[in-house]
Order: structure tokens, then sequence, then C-alpha cells
DNA sequence: AACTATTTATAAGA
DNA sequence: TTCTTATAAATAGTT
């Protein structure tokens, strides 16, 4: 999505790959919120890289989205 | 997105609720593959209701996306 | 289940 | 790196 149509493979340059990954790591979480709220589900995202691990949990009712990450 | 903007509140017909359930559940799912291979993560979706709970967790390695989902 | 009118996300660029 | 903008993608309401 964006002036050109990405293909879907690892972004070999790693700045590029940094960018990409925080763009879309805030829009996953943002859709991720839209669906528990709009579909009163619970959902938990989770994400980690191989070199660091970050996590969070669905909150203690059935509204919150958890999301973990960590990008190096 | 789509026809009329949709404000982000619980969605209170049911059926309404579940076919944008439907939709948005694969959208999220699409997102979260297009991200973990993009950006060389791994990345895990857990949905659940109140009903009913299904997981699928992440690979073995660090590619795939594990997703977990169910809708009354 | 399909179809589009629109909204939203986002790839490049500035 | 934060903001902009052209374009691709997702999807709300409809058929």
């Amino acid at each position: 999505m964006g002036r050109r149509k990405l293909e879907i493979k690892r972004i070999e340059s790693k700045s590029s790959r940094q960018v990409t990954f925080t763009k879309r790591r805030n829009g996953l979480m943002k859709k991720a919120n839209q669906l528990a709220i709009l579909c009163d589900v619970e959902v938990a995202v989770i994400i980690f890289s191989d070199r660091g691990k970050l996590y969070h949990f669905a909150g203690p009712n059935n509204r919150p989205l958890g999301l973990a990450t960590r990008c190096y």
C-alpha cells in the first residue's frame, strides 16, 4: 500500500526494514484494537525478533489488546 | 473503510458483528503475516470471544503467524 | 458470497 | 526521523 506495490518478501535493507516494521506494527496494533472493540472479542498480538523479546498480554477483562514487540 | 466511516464501538447487531468479525479477522491475519515476512520477525495473533477459544501458536522457526479465533 | 464506493494504510519522497 | 502525498489495500454497506 503506498506509492508502489510492495512485494511480500523480506526487506533486505536494514533501515528500510526498520521503518516498515514501525509503520506496520502500529497499523497492526490499531487494527487489532478496532477488531476487539467492534466485535467484542479479546485480542492479543505478540511480535518478537530473534534478538529480543517484549510481551504484553491482553488485559483482565475482555477488551484490551496486548502487543509485544522489539526490533533491532 | 468502506461505503461509510464506521465508528469504533461495539457493533450491536449480532449478524453485522459476525460479518465484520470475519472480514477483519482475515484482514488482521493477512497483515500479521505480511509483517512477519517483510520484517523478518515472528508474529502471533490470538483472538478469543467470551464463549469459546481456539488458539494457534507461531510456528517452530521464526516465520509463521499464529492465529486463534472463535466467534459466536 | 460478490460487488464498489470510500475510507484507511502505507511506500516513497521531502 | 517526522511529515507529506500518491497509490495500494481493506472494508462498510449494498446487491
